[in-house]
DNA sequence: GGTAATGTTAGACT
DNA sequence: TAGTCTAACATTAC
């Protein structure tokens, strides 16, 4: 479910339950999800050690530790999420997709769930260790509408879902949110940020900050959110435009990913 | 059993 | 050269 808002709320949950508590252990059943260091490693350098922040980067969650100047990072892929459990819980509600376990003094337990495997964990001194978050572009809800304009004016000839999606280009914006932000906007995801007008550039970061923000707000996973108005409750459901009951939306295959859009509001 | 799925990336293609 | 497309990764749900 991560895209930047679902990752928002992960570190909001996270620095709810999970900081300033000694590790006294750590779990692991997918061990190829932890990058570039073994799992024999990664846990020698967290056990004693606690929690001191947390952060997002586009789609990453940046977790400081107290004693060490390592940085634990998790990338949730395409299906990831959170679940912190009390003593009591944690021997009933095991989810079947629990790829790594902190266990903390308290005998509190931080699961993180990683359905399909495309998750990454990373302890990193450096976050340029990373490749992508090296080159991530500038946050979105930070990005003033002038830096925003001069971003498109730089890829002019690049197609705008394919930008919206590029984490280079601008970070944490996936599949579902780009999709969202241009049936607000009435932008077709086909569209070139060449042929687009001054007005509909605006109508873009508009509408992203906009439903960026709100979805934050909602604090639920993307899937959750019922918003008639909004495509996403609509494009897992009957197919129809959320601005005219008689347009059916349209699935089509844009920039690698499948993106779905009223043929008619979008223009 | 086939297909698609919220992400990222390498390599091929135009 | 630059942008786009495809497959691969791992696994599940429909």
């Amino acid at each position: 479910m991560p895209e930047l808002p679902d990752v928002e709320n992960f570190k909001r949950y996270f620095k709810k339950t999970a900081l300033n508590k000694k590790i006294v252990n750590i779990e692991c059943f997918a061990k190829d999800l932890i990058k570039r260091i073994s799992f024999k490693d990664f846990k020698n350098k967290l056990i004693g050690k606690s929690f001191k922040d947390a952060w997002r980067r586009g789609k990453f969650l940046i977790i400081e530790i107290k004693q060490i100047p390592e940085k634990l990072v998790f990338h949730f892929g395409m299906t990831g999420s959170f679940y912190y459990l009390k003593p009591e819980e944690s021997k009933t509600k095991r989810d079947r997709f629990i790829r790594l376990i902190f266990k903390f003094e308290d005998g509190d337990e931080l699961h993180w769930l990683n359905l399909r495997k495309l998750g990454r964990v990373y302890l990193v001194k450096d976050l340029k260790e990373i490749e992508l978050l090296k080159e991530m572009g500038p946050e979105p809800l930070m990005l003033s509408e002038k830096s925003f304009l001069k971003i498109l004016d730089e890829n002019k000839e690049k197609n705008i879902k394919a930008v919206l999606l590029d984490q280079r280009i601008i970070a944490g914006i996936g599949n579902i949110y780009s999709d969202e932000i241009l049936f607000q906007a009435k932008i077709n995801p086909r569209r070139e940020i060449k042929s687009l007008s001054l007005k509909e550039k605006i109508q873009i970061y508009k509408n992203m900050i906009k439903i960026l923000k709100r979805a934050i707000e909602a604090q639920i996973p993307y899937q959750q959110i019922s918003k008639k108005s909004w495509l996403i409750s609509h494009r897992y459901g009957d197919m129809r435009c959320p601005l005219n009951k008689k347009h059916k939306l349209k699935k089509q295959t844009i920039a690698g990913r499948s993106a779905y859009f009223c043929p008619i509001c979008q223009k």
